[in-house]
DNA sequence: CAATTACGTAACGTATCGTTTCTATATTAA
DNA sequence: TTAATATAGAAACGATACGTTACGTAATTG
């Protein structure tokens, strides 16, 4: 579109350093105090940004909150068609944990409760840290189903949310951290639905 | 234990009706200004109450929006093992599901991921939004188990996710409110995992 | 009645909000 | 070089809510 015309506006451009030193001081607030105490004065104190500066970049802080949590999630893993199945969904489990290790998970877990919904900042937040790896996954799975290496589960979404809800569920709860051996315990009781013949599990007992 | 001796302490005994008003205060206010808006000073002035009197009863604002929330969430039915399994089960989730009816399920996601989760406060607030049907839940398929009406799942913890974790989930991420069909979709997934044989569904394509 | 405890009101100091005003600085256009 | 423009950071503002205290009133026990 703009491509042969870079042109830029008169006046003093904004700072892209000053917005970096907000968002690291947002970090570091993050990664020893916690979301709560992360309150734009906070981080213009850190940083020694100005607020009115701040406020030209986020609308508040749970604004530049997210956007510093976004930061530090690792994007989806790219489809990967020659491992099997199983192991490509753990590998993308694995990295969704991995993101969400203390005190990240607690706090995006807060940040998608507490933020409006309707604004393009909680979308983006949402769509990075909810759908990315989930639409990577479902992705996945359809090719593999075209491959022929999967059934087709009777309802994709119900299927994705059999692997991805209980990831969330337990960082909601609380009480239950998030460990290693979950990616496979799910991806187990979710293909033990679409195998009702290929036994290749040694379901006995 | 102390039971031949009511022994009621000197003094004016705490004002029970202070106490109901407030949490009645706390509810007019959640259902029309969200939880966001329940400040101490609102219910104080809402319910006619002190500031002082509230904070008696509650430690902040939130620990008061925890206890009028529960008030509207509807008690886990007793374990029926007179249904069939899988109707049972249905019926669990959508007595869950009609407490979370707008706004309130996003407001007790939204407290869930607030509350401190060391507190007494916040673990009888998971304990009835979060555990109190699952735990009724994991009760009934013990006793379907028992009576050889239910395969066992692998594991009941990932079983029981399965089926609960979803209803959180998508109240988290907003954009997908929760329907009515959604119990027997999770019902159906989660139990094409335990019925390799027994095909009661007429499960064909 | 005295002692005790909760009530509601008012006021306090603190924190953070989001905004405004100001001067200094950086950049473009003439 | 100069004028116009827009951002930077600093300081201060009024507003809201916090959680606490002091006070006089009401209710209950002994």
């Amino acid at each position: 579109m703009n491509d042969g015309a870079p042109k830029r506006k008169p006046g003093r451009p904004p700072s892209t350093e000053a917005r970096a030193r907000a968002l690291q001081a947002a970090r570091e607030i993050l990664s020893t105090d916690g979301l709560n105490a992360l309150t734009i004065e906070a981080v213009a104190s850190r940083s020694g940004t100005g607020k009115p500066t701040l406020y030209r970049h986020w609308a508040n802080a749970l604004e530049l909150g997210m956007d510093a949590l976004m930061q530090d999630v690792a994007p989806a893993l790219p489809p990967d068609l020659e491992a099997s199945p199983k192991a490509a969904i753990i590998r993308q489990l694995d990295r969704l944990i991995e993101s969400f290790s203390p005190p990240k998970g607690a706090q995006i877990i807060q940040a998608l409760a507490l933020c409006d919904g309707g604004n393009e900042m909680a979308q983006r937040f949402r769509q990075h840290l909810l759908y990315e790896s989930r639409d990577a996954t479902r992705a996945m799975l359809l090719g593999f189903i075209e491959k022929g290496q999967l059934k087709q589960p009777k309802d994709m979404d119900v299927f994705l949310d059999a692997l991805f809800a209980p990831v969330f569920y337990r960082l909601l709860a609380g009480d239950d951290p998030l460990n290693k051996a979950l990616p496979a315990q799910l991806v187990d009781a979710a293909f033990a639905a679409l195998e009702p013949d290929a036994t290749e599990e040694g379901q006995d007992t």
